[in-house]
DNA sequence: AAATTAGGCAACCGCGAATTC
DNA sequence: CGAATTCGCGGTTGCCTAATT
């Protein structure tokens, strides 16, 4: 294995760097500025690669580092950004400034992925299914990456708004419940929600183009018969409900029945509206159990999104009210509205069109035993 | 108290893309 | 245009330290 160009010619230090080395590629970078990173170390009089030094200047040395602990916000914003883009680090570091690829990636790795894998439903996630495509648990594998945050579920048609998925906001209530996550005392809960969410929590979406997910416990509306009864349609997977829903906590299939959709492999005829970022935080701030199974500790969240956006028959609501129109967009909303925030990610849109169609129930399938 | 294990993280490696010659 | 060089990225390694045995 070759090394690079730049450090064949001579004898080039390698491993940890003194502190003296980091004064003197502090001082060169800052007066000079780095210039080509191969003639660097020459000019900087350093006995490394220039490689190296590029190294050491972005991951440690630049000024603009904010290091320190990942704060709650931070990891969940990483899961949620991991769920769109991947292992792409150096993409989701853009968004967390202050915050390097490395770091992002070593914070991922040792601690996001643990606690992830700790909150996953690994006999559920063996059975992966693109529910709302009817596809088969094979067929739907295509759509799943280890790369890629299995929590996730983006629905092609349903990108015009964010929601934090179950397992980000899992993650943000067990960071939440860390110790050792310390808030900042300017941006405690109570502030930080009031400061980037000064909107109302949204109700559950009631059109066609709600979010489906039927791990999330949160908002079961399932459609009464008589309206599932108007789409036998197989290709006709999610109805175009009327307001006229019922309350209820199981899915059911078109002939009314209720069904386990971690088994089920019809055409669910039922959505689930999963709660945005704001609502998450709301119920959070509320100290709401976020992923609970039991809709008994669900009911206040529910009734005081309820009492926010009655939900009557013949309402509806305009997504134009209060949401960004897709999810990166609603990232960086949230990101500009953070202190020192000075990201910017125009072209972070584009990692929406390669579409990822993941669904993982995060939920024991007893919850939806009939 | 010593040895072992595990976790966190800085740094390295190799590859592909972009740029320069 | 093609080769050489440089840059940037993601994966991986290995060191250091703390926890555990």
């Amino acid at each position: 294995m070759g090394h690079h160009s730049c450090c064949n010619k001579q004898k080039v230090k390698r491993g940890l760097w003194s502190p003296e080395e980091d004064e003197k590629l502090i001082n060169y970078v800052t007066t000079y500025g780095h210039g080509c990173w191969s003639s660097v170390p020459r000019l900087a009089g350093l006995q490394r690669c220039g490689k190296s030094c590029r190294l050491r200047w972005i991951n440690y040395l630049r000024p603009d580092l904010k290091r320190g602990t990942f704060s709650p916000q931070e990891a969940a914003l990483i899961v949620e950004l991991h769920s769109i883009l991947g292992n792409r680090w150096a993409q989701i570091a853009k968004h967390l400034p202050g915050r390097t690829d490395n770091e992002v990636k070593n914070f991922w790795n040792s601690s996001i992925k643990k606690r992830l894998a700790s909150l996953v439903d690994v006999p559920a996630l063996a059975s992966l299914v693109d529910v709302h495509n009817s596809k088969p648990p094979e067929e739907a594998a295509d759509f799943v990456s280890l790369n890629v945050n299995p929590n996730s579920f983006i629905l092609s048609d349903q990108r015009d708004q964010l929601y934090l998925s179950p397992s980000a906001s899992s993650l943000l209530q067990s960071f939440s419940q860390d110790t050792d996550f310390k808030p900042n005392p300017s941006n405690d809960n109570v502030d930080f929600i009031q400061h980037h969410f000064p909107f109302a929590p949204m109700p559950p979406t009631l059109s066609n183009t709600a979010s489906f997910d039927p791990s999330w416990p949160l908002m079961p509306f399932v459609a009464p018969k008589h309206v599932l009864d108007h789409h036998q349609d197989e290709k006709d997977h999610v109805p175009n409900l009327s307001n006229e829903v019922v309350q209820d906590d199981k899915l059911v299939n078109p002939t009314g029945a209720a069904v386990n959709p971690y088994e089920y492999g019809g055409p669910l005829m039922a959505t689930q509206t999963v709660p945005k970022l704001c609502e998450i935080l709301q119920g959070n701030l509320c100290n709401m159990p976020l992923t609970s199974v039991s809709l008994e500790n669900l009911d206040p969240l529910v009734s005081r999104l309820s009492s926010c956006f009655p939900i009557t028959s013949g309402s509806s609501y305009s997504h134009d009210m209060h949401v960004a129109p897709n999810r990166m967009e609603f990232v960086d909303t949230i990101l500009t509205s953070m202190p020192l925030s000075s990201s910017s990610s125009s072209s972070s849109l584009s990692a929406l069109s390669s579409g990822q169609y993941i669904t993982n129930p995060t939920l024991p399938s007893s919850c939806w035993d009939p």
